[in-house]
DNA sequence: CGTACTATTGATAGATATCAACGCTGGTGG
DNA sequence: CCACCAGCGTTGATATCTATCAATAGTACG
């Protein structure tokens, strides 16, 4: 079983006939090196990609040349299922670590949506990445720094967990500091000072790119996270997700 | 021809029939006040809500009471798309100004999706939603008070244009300062003080909630506005959103 | 006429950015 | 093998932005 139907299973049961389909998905795949640029805004791609292993992000750059990062792509994640819609990307894609991502062809993608169970877990998969989105707003917008970062590790602790990525409560966080101030909004300086904030109060560690939760109670009291827009199954699959 | 073909016919060419279907949206129509709640964060309605008149919103209310409006639905926006797929609803949509809103049977929102112009029309409004939701961020995380106010007011002006709500570069704006603070993720005081800013650049007027864009050119300057976000149609049909 | 909401102003406190510098690491070329 | 360099994490000092608090005035509304 691949990444991406892991991750469906997360909300729909997959026939084994929907399975065999999806494993379809991951015969044509691409390597990168980190800081490799996937899809550049303005293309409009003939192929959908998804990451099956490694970060990689969308991010804009503005005039004065700074960067913002709007997404985090991690194994199971699309990068551009626009791409059938819309004329041209509007924002960039690129790795953040090296990463492994399938090249899905067009006919494929149409393959899949015509399987009525695949087309709802698709469907299901965007909307929760629009969520996400929308919760980054709330971040940004409303808590301060060290909050922001705590509920930003929140969340990448269970989007990693829903895709068998984590070892009990830690994972590998292969984000250098520069990057994770440009997805909250952030200097580099005041990020470090947040990260070391949270280390102070005991509640993560992060060394050699491993970060570990020492406690995720805390880190979600700090962080006001609340997983419920993450929309994953509440039948007691994760440990971690339950509303608290 | 209503409100929701009309913004539809930015991005696809609708048929005749295609055009008949969509008359019938707007059948069931429901009368709001200001301020009132049109669907609760864990509801999960059964039928699509669709704004044809006024402004409405999206907003979560955090642990310390306070208001993170994510998304601004002016005539034509769909308030609940998801609700076909996720269980529940993760946010609230209340109105800002009186409303009308159209409610939508499950059955004929299958009907529309099983037109594929329509339901590609469809697809690329969800898209649109989630390309603003992307800006916000890059808006809040990375402009400072004026600017992010700036941007905002280009990008109102251009999505009003789209369904025919505006007077020549002015539009009616039913929000009030504290509603835009709760956007932006500014203070009411810091908000006001920035209105004042465009006020004395001359780059708009807001009187008896009209604002008046005096220099469509310069409030784009300021907020370092691109509409390519926005993906309307650049054959001509609008004026205002030419990459510049 | 009072009440609530909205816009506004001034003063102060607090959060975050910016600037500058340093140590550490890994890689790279001589 | 070593010197050099770039990227990353870190620290301190200062500047800037924004929030908060408090107060006022106007307006709509019952």
């Amino acid at each position: 079983m691949n990444i991406l139907t892991r991750k469906l299973m997360n909300f729909v049961s997959l026939s084994e006939a929907d399975r065999a389909l999806l494993d379809q998905t991951t015969r044509a795949v691409r390597e990168y090196g980190p800081g490799q640029q996937v899809i550049a805004e303005g293309d409009a791609p003939d192929h959908v990609h998804l990451v099956l292993d490694g970060f990689a992000c969308r991010y804009k750059v503005s005039d004065g040349g700074e960067r913002s990062i709007m997404a985090y792509l991690v194994p199971g994640d699309f990068c551009d299922l626009h791409v059938f819609i819309l004329k041209e990307m509007d924002h960039t894609i690129a790795t953040l670590s090296p990463c492994r991502i399938a090249e899905i062809s067009r006919s494929l993608v149409l393959q899949l949506t015509e399987r009525p169970t695949i087309a709802r877990g698709l469907w299901w998969a965007t909307l929760v990445d629009e969520a996400v989105l929308r919760e980054w707003l709330v971040n940004i917008g409303r808590r301060d720094a060290v909050e922001r970062l705590a509920h930003l590790l929140c969340e990448l602790l269970l989007r990693l967990e829903a895709v068998g990525m984590t070892f009990g409560e830690s994972f590998e966080l292969p984000i250098t500091q520069v990057e994770l101030a440009d997805t909250l909004g952030l200097s580099a300086v005041h990020l470090n000072r947040s990260m070391q904030a949270l280390r102070a109060k005991n509640l993560i560690t992060l060394n050699n790119k491993k970060l570990v939760v020492l406690d995720f109670d805390g880190l979600k009291a700090l962080g006001s996270f609340n997983p419920n827009y993450l929309h994953l199954a509440e039948d007691g699959r994760s440990r971690l997700a339950q509303a608290s």
